[in-house]
Parts: structure tokens; sequence; C-alpha cells
DNA sequence: TAGGTTTGTTTCAAACTTGAACCAAGACGA
DNA sequence: TCGTCTTGGTTCAAGTTTGAAACAAACCTA
């Protein structure tokens, strides 16, 4: 089977994704390491807590809504509990699940560091971009999601074992 | 200083780029695992010396193509070199540098992974992108680069002779 | 309702990343 | 030429991520 090697276009985009998505992690991450003593991931945590009814997501949830694995959240979890910004509980209804639940302390961090981290991204992404720029980067992204988690058909030389189940969105300025 | 939200559409794109980024990096990296035994990073290393003149680039050089810090090349490499993929080199001219240089072992597996992973790229991101939109995603991520790191270090500086800032020399089957 | 499977979560060791500190070599100015 | 600054690279410890394995609670199903 003769490989279909990426075009000429699709080489450039390709290594230009790459070099965007690692810098603006990186810068990022830097951002809300100085502001917020934690790294983006921890960040969005708090974030999507702070969404979700009742401040409290089961680890599960949680996790899906991030596109992360459970043990990676359960790290997570465990470090901002030891900083008293989340907090554990059970879950009544079913024994297996625990909730992770936003604090007070950790909605303060959120709601003193969410300007530096929205102003943060303002300033590297969207203040970069046209009006359009932002519904086509959306419109990318979807379309990539939807195939990498497919709602509709497998494709894909790796697939995830896990998936299924959504749970709450809303919108906050928060963001994630 | 009133903090500037993102706006509806802003926070729909920005969520969205965050779970395609993070699928999307996810499912590479499992396959490279699988099929090379390693990180999509270091799979880059090499790809990226493949495609320099001689197979060989200096340490900083690498790291800023690819946008990465130099301890994290270093441990990159140092893994590569064990792995015997990669030698590295002192360099004639200046006696502070260190040459990485792909081995033909590296250059095997290079070979040999090659189809798989641009088979991955190609399923889960670029067959399910119009031509246009593939454009749509270089605009947008080189606006994104040039903002992280042309705001500051754009400056021209003096290449010396034997500094021959190669990085991309254009198109190659193996990509990044 | 016992036994087997699935689901929710954590644990653990190995791998990788980060950032500051360190060392050596080149560049530069007085 | 000496002293100082800069550049190229590595080292080290602490932090994070990975993936497989371990557990326990729920869910079948015969």
């Amino acid at each position: 089977m003769t490989t279909r090697w990426l075009t000429p276009e699709e080489q450039r985009a390709w290594r230009a994704y790459i070099a965007a998505s690692q810098l603006l992690e990186d810068a990022i991450d830097r951002q809300l390491q100085q502001e917020a003593g934690m790294p983006h991931l921890f960040y969005s945590v708090l974030a999507n807590l702070s969404e979700a009814p009742d401040r409290r997501l089961r680890m599960t949830d949680l996790a899906e809504s991030l596109k992360i694995t459970r043990s990676r959240l359960t790290y997570a979890v465990t470090r901002l509990e030891r900083d008293g910004l989340v907090r554990r509980e059970n879950c009544r209804w079913d024994k297996r699940s625990s909730l992770a639940v936003l604090t007070d302390a950790g909605t303060a961090v959120l709601e003193r560091t969410a300007p530096g981290h929205v102003e943060t991204v303002r300033a590297n992404l969207f203040d970069r971009l046209t009006p359009e720029q932002v519904r086509q980067l959306e419109e990318i992204c979807t379309g990539i999601t939807r195939g990498l988690q497919g709602d509709d058909a497998e494709a894909g030389v790796g697939d995830v074992p896990w998936r299924r189940r959504s749970s709450c969105s809303s919108s906050r300025p928060t963001d994630s």
C-alpha cells in the first residue's frame, strides 16, 4: 500500500499547527504558573468545576470533559486537594464514584487569576484573529474532535477505549 | 482595568481548540508509541534531522526549530542516542556546540514508521478538512506563531558563516 | 443469587518535562 | 590581556504524565 504523503500545503499547515500549539500552550502554562502557581490543566479543572451545577462533578465526567485520562485527573485533583482548592466527596447514589468539589478557596483563586488568564489567551490568540478566523477555528476544531471521539464513524489508526457520556457545560467568563 | 472576557464565539472556539489539540496529540502520541516506541516529540527530532543538510543540526538550532527548551531536547537526544538512532558530534568551529546526527538506524526507523504516522495525521486531521480549511489553519497558526515569537525576536541576526540556520528545507515525506 | 462482566477510581513505577543552577567556551571592551 | 558578559549545553531535583494493574461497587444473567 503506497502512502499518501502530505501535500506541500498540508505540510505547511501541519508544521504551522505544531509550532503554534506548542508555543501557545507554553505561554499559557508559563503565565498560569506565575500567577496561579499551577499549570493550565489544573486551572482548567477549577474552571470546569466552577461552571458545573453545584460546583461539583464526578471524576469520570470531569476527565471526559477535559479530554484527559482518569489517572491524570486523579493526580491533578490530589494536588489541588492538598492546596485546599478542591475537595473530594462521595457520591451518594453510586458508591464507586467520587465527586470533585470546588472549595471557596478554589473559587477565590479562580476569580483572582481568571482575568490574567483570559488576557493571555486574548493577547496570544484572539487579538490576532479576525472574527471570521475565530469561526473557522471553531469549525476546524469541532470537526477534528468529532472525528477523534466519533459521534459518527470510527476513523483513524488509534482509538480511545474510554468514551461516551457527556455532561454539563455552560458559559462563564472564567474560561478554560 | 476591566477584563475583556471572551465572547461566546471566542469561548466556543477556545474550548473546541483545547479539546481538539488534546485529542489529536494524544492520538498521535499513542500511534507513535505503538509503532515507533517513542512519543511524538522524539519522532519529530528524527524527522527534523533527516531534513537537515548532512542530517545534522546544532542542539540549539534543533530546539529552536522544534520550539522546545534546550533542556527538553537534551533529554530527548540522550534517549535517542541510547537507542542508537542519533549520535552526538562535536562542532569543529565552536567547541561549545554539539551536533545531533541522525544515524543509519535512525533513518531506518524513520522510514519504517513514517507511513503510519502520516496516515494517522491524515485520518485524524487532513481527511476531515477541506482544502480551504487547510489554508485557513495554516494562516491562523502562522499568525499565532508570529505573535508568540516574532513580537520580540525578529531582528535579522547576521548569520555567521558556520551557523547555517537551515531550518526547514522544504518537502520530504517524513513529515514532523 | 452466585458468578462473571462492566464501571469508577486509585495506585505505582517508569517515562517525560520544567526551570534554575552550573560549567565551559566564545565575544568584547578597557 | 584580563575581566566580564554572552552563548551553548548539560545536570539535577521536583513536578507531571503514562499505562498497566489493582480494587471495589454496580450490573447482568442464567
